[in-house]
DNA sequence: CTGAAAGCGCTAACAA
DNA sequence: TTGTTAGCGCTTTCAG
């Protein structure tokens, strides 16, 4: 079956706003408020002048009413992963969330790349778009947006958040998601506890291991120097890590990590080192993305809540699109709960 | 199409290239030349005008540009889902290859409703985006993309095809793809398969039954039609229709799954029945998404290349919208090849 | 209630 | 090599 070219490229004459009124002998200030529903239009134009738009295959054309508002209806998102199943959910409740403004999404991703974010940046920038929600590489300084901040450019920041920046930010409790991972990890008797992923280099890691140590002096655990290991949120620094620490002479008996990707990747070190979670090491993730339900072991971890994230992060750009937020900065900040799933048990 | 913008914010004064050219005494069509690097354009003016573009904090307008141009840079992506694993990875490499041919994303998920496939279609063709990828959901019908084709823009398909549309499409060989994984199991002696999620209505769900069925009469294989569960490609098509087909009297000893979610979702149902994949039962699943490396046991899969299925769809679109690409319709079908993994062993 | 006209920021003819 | 001019398709005063 063979299906040669049959759709034949016709370049049709586009239909505006200017050939709609030529067609009915209207002006086009006519058709415009008569499309808008203009109450101003008389009820019978409105309706003859939507159907012959409708007739027509009249396209509306945001790009050139952007010009004229100086709104594009379009929010751009800059996430430094967007592959990943935690920005993946988040980028899918922001979409959501926006179409049902009636927003469009523009995309970008930057792979935790600074140079990149700030090309991806620049150029979503040159689209106009009416606000900007986006997650900042590690590393990030508030520099880099400040070409985006003195242009008043609505910004909000998810997940992490750039130091003093000043900006809208959406996000979980770090502080609390971390302690309530230890907190579960002592109450079922770990007193020698790994910390694997994260890096300080990134508002939420920064909380997290300062939470961390926080946690070890309430509940009086030991740990290791070697037990605290820095690195990005992957898979690999998870299976890496987790081979590290238990490699040492001194071991610990759990591990927190510094999300559900490095708790897999722990998980699967652990399988290769001959054991397993749930039984002879206990293992708690964070985020609950879709995913750590459905592993096996299904994994303990503390639900950060990104879905919610997305919502009110569109939600709070919007709000800030339209003049309508408060002036000062508005933070939301999550609570965190802890799940506990087949990958922790009490210590023997 | 209907907005109210209602507005108030303090906007500064913007910077175009006319408040460049006045600043410099020279003409916006010298600016807008210079900018561009413009060979015509004399190097002295040139770096006069790009400087001082940079000092004012010029940012180049591309909407009012592609209103002149009829050229956006911009490409249209709409799938039918963008939080699972398959498709987030094919985003993330859609968005990597545009950029790096330095064209922005613009995205809309329907989560397989035709209805909003529509309306997100519709209203990304608002903006009016040099050409569109996207990947149509079940029961969709060539009319409801006749109005985009009808418009000269340019349309490719990825992973699923709507049937004589005419259209550019890049996706896998679905039909071998099913047949390897019949034919992994059938070569490590089982003959009793079931087959689990996917839908005919799919171009992707069509081959593949289709090559299932017949794979199982060349290798000469039992399968009662309980065993044939169609479904959408889901978690939890896999994990409740593994548990109805292993509640019959008749049971295979193998199943092969419309996608990894699937297969994860039967791992996992699996489970609940005591029994063990890759010990008790074999299962393959299909796409090869990062996860199935990293899951345990590991998943035994068919690798659709889903992240090269995302660049060649952009690389075609764009030899389309730049009028490089022949006349007829371009057709990509990737060969898939089988990975096996641990959930498939031979039968007892 | 409807029309005329200006102009958003840019590019492309065509002149100079 | 640079300037002039005319729009792209839309919204928005301001008149009528």
């Amino acid at each position: 079956m063979s299906l040669t070219n049959t759709s034949v490229r016709a370049e049709r004459p586009r239909v505006t706003l200017q050939s709609i009124a030529k067609r009915l002998a209207v002006s086009t200030a006519t058709v415009s408020l008569a499309l808008r529903d203009a109450p101003v239009v008389a009820e019978a134009t409105r309706q003859k002048v939507q159907e012959i738009a409708r007739s027509m295959g009249y396209v509306y054309n945001r790009s050139a009413a952007g010009l004229r508002t100086a709104r594009s209806n379009v929010l751009a998102v800059g996430l430094h992963d967007i592959s990943t199943p935690f920005f993946s959910e988040m980028l899918l409740a922001i979409e959501e969330t926006a179409l049902a403004q009636g927003r469009t999404i523009m995309l970008g991703a930057y792979t935790e790349d600074a140079q990149r974010q700030d090309r991806v940046l620049s150029m979503l920038r040159e689209y106009h778009p009416d606000g900007m929600i986006f997650c900042p590489t590690a590393h990030s300084h508030v520099d880099a947006f400040e070409h985006l901040i003195a242009a008043g450019i609505p910004l909000v920041q998810v997940a992490r958040e750039i130091a003093d920046a000043g900006l809208d930010f959406v996000g979980t409790d770090d502080a609390m998601s971390m302690r309530l991972a230890v907190q579960h990890l002592a109450e079922i008797g770990h007193c020698r506890i790994a910390s694997i992923g994260g890096t300080k280099e990134t508002s939420t890691g920064l909380l997290r291991q300062a939470a961390f140590e926080q946690a070890v002096r309430d509940f009086g655990l030991t740990v290791k120097p070697e037990w605290i290991l820095e690195g990005k949120g992957s898979f690999d620094t998870g299976r890496a890590g987790i081979q590290r620490v238990l490699s040492g002479a001194e071991q610990p008996t759990a591990a927190v990590c510094a999300n559900d990707s490095v708790a897999f990747g722990v998980l699967n070190g652990l399988r290769t080192l001959g054991r397993e979670a749930g039984k002879d090491f206990s293992v708690v993730g964070s985020d609950d993305v879709a995913e750590a339900a459905q592993a096996y072991p299904a994994l303990t971890t503390v639900r950060n809540r990104h879905n919610e994230m997305g919502q009110h992060a569109v939600n709070i750009l919007i709000k800030r699109i339209m003049g309508t937020a408060d002036e000062a900065v508005e933070r939301i900040i999550l609570e965190p709960t802890l799940v506990v799933r087949g990958t922790t048990a009490p210590v023997k």
